[in-house]
DNA sequence: AAGAAGATTCGCT
DNA sequence: GCGAATCTTCTTA
């Protein structure tokens, strides 16, 4: 179990949103009812998890980027096979990684009580926000967020629980 | 059918 | 700090 620290949004009309050309395969999910999960590869090693944000039809996601590791830490640092608690969950693809989480997890429906969901958290009126960071494109917009710590994760039990 | 780009991570200098 | 690794998806010929 984690507490969710950074996230980054991208928003429907968003030149940077892999939703931006349209519904295709992989961004299927993007689309779906908020509160969904969207899992893609990216450069080939690493698994990001978003959330989907909009209505049916909208694609629109948050990217969670950071966490801060609760429970289960030992799994954890098993399947990241690192022991830094500062490094175990900070980064999407690590993040993704120390939870399990693989392309089996897209789609899956994040509220309600599954392999994979969201509980309620703190109220987002602490959250701070900034420009979000990694991108080629609109990149100056104040979409990233800090201590968006209104969401607790729980992740797979056990190793490789959900191979991909 | 082929090629470039990408919301990253890790290791080495 | 920089560059390679690595592969899926979308674009272009």
């Amino acid at each position: 179990m984690v507490r969710i620290v950074e996230t980054e949004a991208y928003v429907p009309g968003d030149a940077a949103s892999h939703a931006f050309r349209g519904e295709t395969a992989r961004n299927r999910s993007m689309f779906l009812r908020r509160g969904h999960a969207y899992v893609y590869v990216i450069y080939g090693r690493s698994y990001c998890l978003n959330v989907s944000s909009e209505t049916p039809g909208v694609g629109a996601a948050v990217l969670l980027r950071a966490a801060e590791p609760l429970a289960g830490v030992e799994l954890m640092e098993a399947r990241r096979a690192c022991h830094d608690g500062r490094l175990l969950c900070s980064g999407p693809g690590r993040l993704a990684r120390a939870l399990g989480v693989t392309r089996w997890h897209d789609a899956l429906d994040l509220c309600a009580r599954g392999p994979l969901w969201l509980a309620a958290g703190r109220p987002p009126e602490a959250i701070g926000t900034s420009v979000r960071i990694g991108l080629t494109r609109e990149a100056a917009r104040p979409l990233r967020f800090f201590d968006a710590a209104s969401l607790v994760l729980s992740g797979p039990r056990r190793l490789n629980e959900h191979k991909p």
